[in-house]
DNA sequence: ACTTGTCATGTTATCTCATTTCCTGTATCC
DNA sequence: GGATACAGGAAATGAGATAACATGACAAGT
């Protein structure tokens, strides 16, 4: 995993997106962009359902819905499974994250509000993850689908390699 | 031999999935091959392999593990998660089958032989799965790679959608 | 023929991920 | 107030995956 896993601080230039960032301000920032969509969308952001996108958001990695439950239960939420699924596919239904098949884990999302059609990167030695956009449905896949008559609705998209961070670590 | 799927021969391009098959020669057709991959390159293809690969083959669809593991205890081979697992896992490494990840499911092989980066599509009305091929490293998600220095290893790539049998059924 | 190393298989136990089911609280609408 | 729809809590279980260890098959080297 990352060398400072101290959520909430000191995390200035987490490698995790692959570059730095402004953390306990784009967490409050994602939050605030939630409740405003969830407002005029009339879905309701409960206190669970806050409270998961803001862990997502503190780690800033894939996590499984096992390690959310435990954070959901320090926060003082239920503890049984459901709890934390039933905020996670809430999340992931509306946007606010995304599920990273290949890990069973979840992640916030990196582009709220843009158009939704995310890739991931995953490095297979820091499982750290990096959303990008992909239009799959514009090349050799979207052919097939049309040859075939497939509708697309939805698409996964993840890559595993290894991110540069880890690279350099080899090298050295 | 079949008409539609000979492997070795250059099929590699067709999204076969949603059609018809000949199925019974389709079956002995690719455990040969597998055979004969495996006779070069010095790999041991055993009775519980073997095995494996034709159930996957015979149901023609995406087998969880424990589906498998039970098609193998009828069979008459160990019972226990392993078995299915090491034989699926031999299967994977070696190019006859791949792993949905969306599905946590295998699925043999569509196109032996061929280079592979595959690409799925997932029916969610019929679970049927076709595989096709795709280039992803050489779209926006490459373009995103090399902007952050991420080596791509291996890509997932599933899409999710209505098949034309069941968009047909919907239709009627 | 015997030993050694390697790989495949079998088995137990355990772990992680995910869902079904039922019940309760609480907003909202009429 | 009563009906209804949705959210959350809890129990139990299903489904996917792996660790750890023992045994068996087989080829290579002596």
């Amino acid at each position: 995993m990352t060398s400072t896993a101290r959520p909430g601080k000191d995390v200035a230039t987490d490698p995790i997106g692959f570059e730095a960032h402004d953390h306990a301000s784009c967490i409050s920032a994602a939050v605030a962009a939630a409740e405003a969509h969830c407002q005029t969308e009339g879905l309701r952001f409960t206190p669970v359902r806050r409270k998961a996108l803001e862990i997502l958001l503190q780690e800033h990695r894939a996590l499984g819905a096992y390690e959310m439950l435990d954070r959901l239960r320090e926060a003082g939420f239920g503890s049984q499974p459901p709890v934390a699924y039933r905020a996670l596919e809430f999340l992931v239904a509306n946007g606010f994250a995304h599920k990273i098949e290949r890990l069973n884990a979840f992640i916030a999302c990196a582009h709220p509000g843009a158009s939704h059609s995310p890739a991931f990167m995953i490095c297979r030695r820091c499982q750290s993850v990096a959303e990008a956009q992909s239009s799959p449905a514009r090349g050799a896949l979207g052919d097939a689908a049309r040859a075939t008559g497939f509708t697309i609705e939805r698409t996964v998209v993840e890559a595993e390699g290894v991110c540069p961070a880890c690279a350099d670590k080899a090298d050295a």
